[in-house]
DNA sequence: TTCGTGATAGAG
DNA sequence: TCTATCACGAAG
């Protein structure tokens, strides 16, 4: 746990932004979670405004988080009857998520095996889906605030990554927007690689 | 490429 | 009630 020790989180002003430029913010960033940590390799922004593909275009029930929470707040859901997808909430100039989709893991790789079982390190957390399973992320942390301090939240760059940019992944709706940042060649970095 | 699996929301 | 849809991943 060296690699986590000692560093404050970033404070809710970091998530008091826009969606897109959080999402790339974020990226090189830490993702701390109870035991588990890795550095933020992908990430993608949808936006609660003007975005077909993000969940306040459909869901009154997304809208309504969005009103409830303050910015930093986990957006946890349940997609495709077996899968947890982890965003944090941005409400700044523009209101939306940050949906995290890989992390290098750094700390609580034991853990991880345990949920995922023993992968190489390189598919542990390469995924939203894959993420948030060795990350034991679920139900119970929609809503949880990332800036309280605590077991949760995110520790800032210690370098500057190289990143790219392109298309959203998986999605039908608004796939023109590029809004999927990653670390350029990061072996960590969900399928298919952009670039 | 195909299919498992379930929450959500809107229509009937 | 019924149905479409869905920010995925593992196996084949």
């Amino acid at each position: 746990m060296s690699a986590v020790a000692d560093r404050p989180f970033l404070d809710r002003s970091f998530f008091a932004s826009d969606p897109v430029r959080c999402a790339e913010a974020l990226v090189g960033c830490t993702l701390v979670w109870g035991a588990c940590a890795g550095i933020v390799v992908e990430t993608e922004a949808y936006a609660a405004e003007g975005d077909a593909a993000c969940h306040t275009f459909r869901r009154p029930s997304a809208r309504q988080f969005v009103a409830d929470h303050p910015a930093g707040a986990a957006y946890v859901y349940f997609n495709y009857g077996m899968h947890w997808l982890a965003n944090v909430l941005v409400k700044g100039e523009a209101e939306g998520f940050v949906l995290l989709r890989a992390v290098q893991p750094v700390a609580g790789l034991a853990w991880m095996r345990r949920r995922r079982g023993p992968r190489d390190v390189a598919e542990l957390c390469s995924g939203p889906g894959r993420l948030a399973r060795a990350f034991g992320i679920d139900g119970r942390h929609h809503g949880v605030d990332l800036c309280a301090g605590g077991r949760r939240g995110f520790l800032a760059r210690v370098r500057t990554p190289e990143i790219v940019r392109g298309p959203r992944v998986g999605i039908s709706l608004a796939q023109e927007k590029p809004w999927r940042f990653a670390v350029g060649g990061n072996p960590h970095v969900s399928r298919p690689r952009p670039g």
